[in-house]
DNA sequence: GTGAAAGCGCTAACAC
DNA sequence: GTGTTAGCGCTTTCAC
């Protein structure tokens, strides 16, 4: 049990046990064609040396690490999050272990395919497949088994995604059965199928009910709290102002419901207030909030099972497996007297 | 704009440039030994080609990578995604990269040393430097700098660390305050400074109100909600049971408070309950629990700040940055009749 | 059953 | 200012 000094190679493991490099290699790898005896006495060696193998010069030379990689424009944001713990709880008891990669660097994030760059960097030789959060390019290929998370476009890659359509149309109708008429749309970002989904979900939902759907009551968001903040603004400085405003995520209707308070109404009386994307933790920032269930870490949780299944040369029961959104209600909401 | 059939070396967009790969390598490191003429054309090259460079070729052969590793023992901890959630945040607008790395093997993960060997699978290839969460043992050495967040001892390697002492005696000297004379224990993880420190708060709270320190109230635990359960129902069918409990983190303290409540205790009216270590969802989770906040959130972001500066070849202001603790009095507790 | 040697994609001398 | 070349640590033929 000596601490290694400067890096340890396997150069160093063949050496001390008086072996080949090969050999050392292959009692690495678990290859059978070695004696008991010297894959005991190298074993030792290893453990006695603390060695491990450089993930780098592994992956960089054969096509298998047992590494999985998920890729996220920010670890900061909670969707990020939420997705990696659910990935995680995939892989636990595996043999498997997990990367999840990002870059701090934002101009290089903003700029559209940043994530084929990254996915370059890692793929096919640090990883043995990765799990993309949230890709707005449908221009993704690799070497390497891919899943998305959350998809730009409905692509010809594996994804995961929540029905989120009919989560809007759930808690659109919702707010409808209440007696609402005017409610108002805060939008995700438009450049993800989910944004679009849920803005089509609230616009069938009027549709269904023979409502009009208004423009000046559908304000463009981007998934954050400080967009919610404004179009609440937005929506409550119009001459006849919505009696309810759907959210596009939980992160926004917090910002709906700080710029609500803001401007001295109360929540539900005089706004009724409903989000979408409700993880759990948000459930209990905003415990009086009615939302979708959208599961994120469900939707981790699946891509990485599905993504195993790709890497050990199975076959997907389903292209794109669907996360159900299920409503929540609580008190955040009232009936329109 | 074309899509990359296999992996793209850094010898095509040589040949596609007619220069050598001497020439790319350069361009790719901002050499400023390159004509301005030849840098614009590989820069297209590259851009046309989406070409980047494998992590792991560029990690293994060169020093440095901008990748900065975060080892962390499971990546649904929430502990863990709080700590990365800080490191994100202050890697955000840097030129680094960030990667989160763990292990699902689990059996691995008991065994002690599991951190140096997978410290040493990335630090000085892949990792410029990285931040080990909560390392039970202090044997770790690397050849890139290291940062080790809530350590098991007070060791030489730089380290984040929160007022764990401080911060129990402060929660136990409010229960004290109220009144309260027997206290129940829940303790952490005791191979952890963390665990022991809080311990010893709790004894030297006592101490100082010369209350005796009892056997029969201090329960070993885990930072989990089951250890909470488990001491609680101890706790609770003692002869003399305690009329409060301190909880040696937030998970703990909602294991204890369902079983309170399994028991048919109410809080705070039959049972104080008070915790430590609260992240910031768990102020939501546990809306009614008097807590120490300790901010993982902040540790990581203090950890990362720590190890950019040492890459940086920077000096310390402290070897052990400590992150303070604060009493958050919430509706958990009652005075003592 | 084991060793020697080629080479993965890249960088850093060292030539020119 | 640019090309040639020797490895980084590892796996994998191919000999023996």
């Amino acid at each position: 049990m000596s601490r290694p000094k400067s890096t340890l190679t396997i150069r160093d493991v063949a050496e001390t046990a008086g072996v080949s490099v090969s050999t050392v290699s292959r009692v690495l790898n678990d290859k059978d064609d070695v004696a008991a005896e010297t894959y005991e006495k190298v074993q030792r060696v290893i453990a006695d040396l603390g060695y491990a193998s450089s993930l780098a010069a592994t992956g960089m030379r054969s096509r298998r690490t047992n590494v999985i990689g998920v890729l996220v424009i920010d670890m900061s944001d909670p969707f990020s999050l939420e997705l990696v713990k659910g990935v995680g709880r995939a892989i636990r008891n595996t043999e498997y272990e997990l990367i999840v990669y990002s870059s701090g660097h934002v101009t290089s994030n903003t700029e559209p395919g940043w994530e084929r760059r990254h996915l370059v960097r890692l793929n096919g030789s640090i990883t043995d497949g990765m799990i993309v959060a949230t890709p707005t390019t449908s221009d993704l290929a690799s070497v390497s088994p891919l899943v998305v998370v959350d998809p730009h476009v409905n692509g010809t890659l594996p994804a995961v995604s929540a029905t989120n359509q009919e989560g809007a149309i759930a808690l659109t109708e919702y707010l409808i059965a209440l007696g609402h008429r005017r409610i108002g749309f805060v939008g995700g970002r438009t450049e993800l199928l989910s944004g679009q989904q849920r803005l089509h979900g609230y616009q069938e939902a009027l549709c269904r009910a023979n409502l009009p759907i208004e423009m000046e009551l559908i304000q463009e968001g981007d998934y954050t709290p400080e967009a919610g903040s404004r179009c609440a603004y937005v929506f409550l400085s119009l001459p006849h102002p919505p009696t309810a405003i759907f959210a596009a995520n939980d992160q926004s209707a917090l910002g709906v419901m700080d710029a609500a308070k803001a401007l001295g109404l109360r929540i539900p009386e005089d706004l009724s207030v409903v989000g979408f994307d409700n993880i759990p933790q948000a459930a209990f920032v905003t415990p009086a909030l009615t939302t979708v269930d959208q599961s994120i870490d469900e939707m981790g949780y699946a891509a990485a099972n599905m993504l195993l299944k790709l890497i050990q040369g199975e076959s997907l029961d389903h292209q794109c497996h669907k996360v159900l959104t299920k409503l929540i209600v609580r008190d955040s909401c009232q009936p329109l007297k």
